[in-house]
DNA sequence: GACAAACACTTTATCATTAAACTATTTAAT
DNA sequence: ATTAAATAGTTTAATGATAAAGTGTTTGTC
């Protein structure tokens, strides 16, 4: 006999839980890009982020790795943030074919100013989903990311 | 006196899920497209799947307002599809501004493709990740979805 | 019944991204 | 020391999206 009050079709489950992400991304992305100041795009406010987070300095191809994107992509946001005087980007001292990136005063002020702009919506979302149970998601989703972090390296 | 192993830093848990929901969102959507017969995209497939979801027949608007693309996006995407044969597009009998899209067989039939080449993936998922957790989550997903999708008509 | 407003859809310009070709430099093998 | 291969970054063409302008149709008001 089966057992119907268990059973779980795993492809449906699957298939709405991704789903459910995609969606939530896209419109949260949106959101948050709106607010950005000084027309920034998430991309870019992601690399000022990343100095905050990671490192004072980069090459192009480190921050391409970290953002698993292209090249071209990179080499695109950072014209972009140089062009704005977010970003310094030189020559590298010790190689020619290398570049090093760094953040500018105005760089760093800009992100406090980013981070501040999400403050609003964090807070409004905080009061129907607290943020100790949004933390136990957050547990969860890295697991899940981190799975498939790895996955990608074993099949590319 | 503070209660310091209570306090959770609500920007950074909240900065941190949305995130991991972006870098999820990006990973597992180009995963399934790369997966996906006859060069569709994610969008075509969302369309043709959208019919077996929803409904038999749509015009370009309802698809439009459904998956929250503008009206030219859709327009783009259901060009594709019926130069692919997988959907068809004919001028509304009561309306001359509306149009009238409907699934084709071969649309259908891809369609199970499209689902069939995603399930290995889910197959493998689930052995990390058991459908019934993911259940879980999902279930917390939708209603931050909800949320979203209810906040943007406030807002809009 | 005329006509302004709303509506449904398409087109155009722009943007961020990818894949692939390209340039220049460094590394390693002989 | 040469030179082939690998590496770092950029450029180009193509794609899917958006915003805004454009086309044609319907609705509602006077």
């Amino acid at each position: 006999m089966t057992q119907p009050s268990k059973k779980v079709d795993t492809d449906a489950v699957m298939f709405g839980f991704f789903n459910e992400i995609g969606i939530i991304s896209q419109l949260t992305s949106s959101m948050f890009e709106r607010n950005l100041p000084e027309n920034l795009t998430n991309s870019q406010f992601s690399v000022l982020n990343w100095f905050h987070r990671v490192d004072t300095q980069a090459t192009p191809g480190r921050l391409a790795t970290a953002f698993q994107v292209t090249g071209g992509a990179m080499t695109n946001t950072l014209k972009k943030l140089a062009a704005k005087g977010l970003i310094n980007i030189e020559p590298d001292e010790f190689s020619g074919r290398k570049k090093r990136v760094t953040i500018t005063p105005k760089g760093t002020a800009l992100r406090s100013k980013a981070i501040a702009s999400a403050t609003p919506l964090f807070e409004e979302f905080a009061q129907q989903f607290p943020a100790a149970k949004v933390e136990k998601q957050l547990k969860e989703l890295r697991k899940i990311r981190q799975y498939f972090d790895q996955r990608r390296y074993q099949s590319d």
